[in-house]
DNA sequence: TTGACAGTTGAATACACATTCATATATAAT
DNA sequence: ATTATATATGAATGTGTATTCAACTGTCAA
């Protein structure tokens, strides 16, 4: 990253600290993909899949009966996780039963409950 | 949570799997809150602000520079971040210093990078 | 007190996306 | 073969939200 002097419609304030800070900051693609892989589980429904995918195997029916939540809704959301590399499938017969496929999500999830406790 | 029978549409293909992932779902407010959190993080220019604010304390015009957007767009995201309590602010004259108000962030940051490490 | 600047905020716009609906595919059972 | 079931998927709809724009507050300096 480098200083832009025409984008922002206000003066350099602290061009030290401005300057240091523009030094450290990674490259956009990084945050792009830094928050694409937050929004994916800043996502209710997801949230609750990769929740209950962490307890058990499951194939689409199941975690549709779990959420309390259609068919379709739940497919497309896995398509979504799938596509995102966070869940995996296996095909047998007619079921494609889903688990997790990325060991960081507990991790993850336990810091964001130590979050919420400490908001209270 | 308890099994509902009526909204969902379809059959229940290995209840035992089911029912003992239901008993160990968290109520939805928890849920809620939990993508809450990971809603706000997961956005290009939050996580940029929040990186950068890990760096220094930081004014708003400061971070508009860094990033090389408007104050008023800043502003917002600031608006957002610190009614989450992801960050808090200090008035000193005409300028406000924000700093981050949650330890965790490095943390998630960090294993979200772990994340898109693995992934390539 | 007047002007300049830092920051906030409401409204408008444009874009992203979650769910639903309808339909399609694949597999199993009859 | 036909039917039922499990899943996937494209289109449509409604909702949420990021940025811009304009207007505003508060603070400092001249």
């Amino acid at each position: 990253m480098s200083r832009n002097e025409f984008i922002c419609d206000c003066n350099v304030i602290h061009p030290d600290v401005v300057d240091s800070t523009i030094k450290k900051m990674p490259d956009g693609d990084t945050f792009n993909k830094l928050a694409e892989f937050f929004k994916i589980i800043g996502d209710t429904t997801r949230t609750k899949i990769l929740f209950a995918l962490d307890q058990n195997e499951m194939c689409v029916c199941d975690i549709a009966n779990v959420l309390g939540m259609s068919k379709s809704s739940i497919s497309h959301q896995l398509g979504t996780l799938r596509r995102s590399g966070i869940v995996k499938c296996r095909k047998s017969g007619k079921e494609v039963f889903y688990t997790l496929d990325d060991n960081h999500i507990k991790e993850v999830f336990e810091i964001g409950i130590e979050h919420i406790e400490h908001k209270k």
